[in-house]
DNA sequence: CGTTCGATGCACT
DNA sequence: GTGCATCGAACGT
């Protein structure tokens, strides 16, 4: 299917928000593919945003940030959840894109064994069935599912294993918030998603 | 329905 | 040593 161009991803962070959803996140592996569109997302723009990981400079975290565009920026969070980001605008340009709900493709079976093997194994009864539209639903649910772990921070997008492409799905209305979960730069309203999606995390209107 | 709170690991200061 | 771009269980209403 159509993989998006490098050029897709070197433009400027806001523009390439909106323009990734509907579009497909692809994950593969020997255990199988899965694949999701992507209905929410999270603008985090360069060093002058204070809640952008590139605001206090080069890191050894935030690298990923500071390459080319077009390749996955990957980090663990709060000792728990991998969080996955899209690297946005020319190189050396710190910026990037968090992808926070997809709305599942392909392999909902293998998203459901990852996510129903918790990570705690604190409850003791049989887990509930997750429903489908909750599977990738918030940025941590989404990576668990999808099978993104840090090994893939810096993978290149447009190669084989994890990459984004266009099948052609069209979004009906986007909606723009301020960012979720941060307690920095909330004036900036740089979350936007896919009205109404029942994949959607947080507040869908 | 709503809110609170603990888990958990690592990069950063 | 501190502080997270989260999640879901366990309460209260």
């Amino acid at each position: 299917m159509a993989r998006l161009p490098r050029r897709f991803y070197a433009r400027p962070t806001l523009e390439v928000a909106p323009d990734l959803l509907g579009k497909v996140l692809v994950h593969r592996t020997p255990a199988g593919v899965t694949s999701g569109i992507i209905v929410e997302v999270e603008a985090y723009v360069g060093e002058s945003d204070p809640a952008c990981h590139a605001a206090p400079g080069p890191t050894t975290r935030n690298a990923p940030m500071y390459g080319p565009p077009g390749h996955a920026y990957v980090y663990l969070n709060y000792g728990v959840h991998y969080l996955v980001n899209v690297v946005t605008e020319p190189q050396a340009s710190p910026a990037a894109v968090l992808i926070r709900a997809l709305e599942p493709l392909d392999g909902l079976d293998l998203m459901r064994r990852r996510r129903r093997r918790s990570r705690t194994a604190r409850h003791t009864g049989p887990a509930a069935r997750i429903p489908d539209a909750a599977l990738c639903k918030g940025p941590g649910n989404a990576t668990h599912a999808m099978g993104i772990t840090l090994t893939h921070t810096g993978a290149d997008l447009l190669g084989n294993t994890l990459r984004i492409e266009d099948r052609g799905y069209r979004v009906e209305k986007i909606c723009w918030s301020p960012r979720i979960g941060i307690s920095v730069g909330t004036e900036r309203p740089w979350r936007c998603f896919v009205e109404g999606h029942r994949s959607v995390s947080g507040r869908r209107m």
